[in-house]
DNA sequence: AATTGTGAATACTTTCACAGCG
DNA sequence: CGCTGTGAAAGTATTCACAATT
């Protein structure tokens, strides 16, 4: 099945904004840098509810979830208006939108391609099945890892990857393989109607549009962390006694940001 | 305690294990979106030099890091003139410069603190060690993994964790423990001289002002993906008029944004 | 009185487009 | 001529600040 039908709105958006009536289904453009932090809320409001705290205001979410409460006004009136004022954002049904939102409704089947370290470590990961995702496959050409069972999980054949696919319907996968192997895995998966991809290899992975990638790159990170530890070292080549110049009265929260 | 204080010591530490009188004075403030997109550059410099390939333009270089030619030399432009106008750049010479502005001069020690599945995983993850990086200690409070050896390195236990920084003289560490105790273990080693963290733990961090933290959740990337999974369903099945599907703009580059 | 929701202002990032150079 | 380097324009994202609302 092609990707094509798919993938038609995508960027139908950019183009023009709609006026002010609400249709009753409301597709909003809810921007990139807003969908990355909906997870981060979700988890602080989720550790609220186990609180028992049934209520929170917008400082005191952003001040859970890093951010500034200006901010995260403004990403949730991107759903909706949920909170009230005068009052704050009540947290379970707060939770209920925002877990809509990201999916947590669905159970999302995912498969792993790749068991090396990586890969098995992965699997072995509980924090996957905690909420909305469930490991439904792990494939890997390897013959002396067919076969082998994870969580009670046999591994299956590379070569198997279109029968795998075909019966889990998983929409999501995860690439672990090799950075050679990368491209080729995902250019199966797609074809195969995989239309999302969670990719710890070390590769830029081209895709066709309506296919989402998201990179993790541990290497990538420490070299950033890297070039930030070589500018403090340049930066600072004595570095005098406690005069604290600015540091003290930025009085909220000392975030950086990971931009 | 004073971020200062802090700051002194790690760069005393960081200072002795980077014994480099290096000359140039980059004065230019660079960009984060750029400094986040560095490594990708070299690598996929790496990869040119691999296939013995000494002179690429930035178009091509643009497309195999998966960005805007325009981009990528705006991006080069910060750290100075390397390129040949009407030919291109040199591939090892930008390597090079690349290379020292992210600190692959240096080697780097890095400690992981945490070896359940993820961090063992890490531990094992030969692409720490080959450029730049090198894990120096392991470190976990559970009594049955102190004195495991991974890669013949042996987990030290983490009332140690003063010894081990001080030892090691990392100013990079990586927290793969339990969400819960994250916090606790970034505070003991920014108090401890630590200036950069990766943080795989699946909560927010807060440290002090000149601490670096990156952080990586499987989980949120996730339910990112899952969002976009929500969004192709509800967009897609009832399209009902709106016959400008045909969008004028196609075939142009697919990369989707990382956010 | 407190707090949301949001236009307007600011800051940052990407892309365009072309002058300048080899 | 081809390709870099870069101002200027366009596009996003964040923050401010306050009117609206409970």
């Amino acid at each position: 099945m092609s990707s094509g039908e798919i993938l038609r709105q995508a960027e139908e958006r950019a183009g023009r904004s709609a006026p002010d009536g609400l249709p009753p289904v409301v597709v909003k453009e809810i921007p990139d840098a807003t969908v990355a932090r909906l997870p981060v809320y979700l988890r602080a409001l989720n550790q609220l509810a186990e609180q028992q705290i049934d209520t929170v205001s917008s400082g005191a979410l952003a001040e859970a979830a890093g951010v500034n409460s200006a901010q995260l006004r403004k990403d949730l009136s991107y759903l909706g208006s949920y909170g009230t004022r005068g009052v704050g954002y009540d947290v379970d049904y707060l939770r209920l939108q925002i877990g809509r939102e990201v999916g947590s409704a669905n159970e999302w089947p995912v498969i792993i391609v790749g068991l090396g370290n990586l890969g098995t470590a992965l699997a072995n990961y509980s924090g996957f099945y905690s909420r909305g995702f469930r490991v439904v496959a792990l494939v890997d050409p390897s013959p002396e890892l067919v076969g082998v069972r994870i969580r009670g999980l046999a591994i299956s054949d590379l070569a198997d990857l279109e029968q795998v696919v075909g019966q889990t319907g998983a929409a999501i996968a995860v690439i672990a393989t090799p950075a050679e192997a990368a491209q080729q895995v995902a250019d199966r998966l797609v074809y195969l109607g995989v239309t999302s991809i969670l990719n710890f290899a070390p590769t830029v992975l081209a895709v066709p549009e309506g296919v989402n990638v998201r990179k993790v790159d541990l290497g990538q990170e420490l070299r950033i962390l890297a070039f930030h530890e070589t500018r403090k070292i340049e930066d600072s080549p004595e570095v005098l006694d406690d005069g604290d110049q600015l540091a003290a009265t930025h009085g909220s929260n000392s975030r950086e940001n990971l931009g």
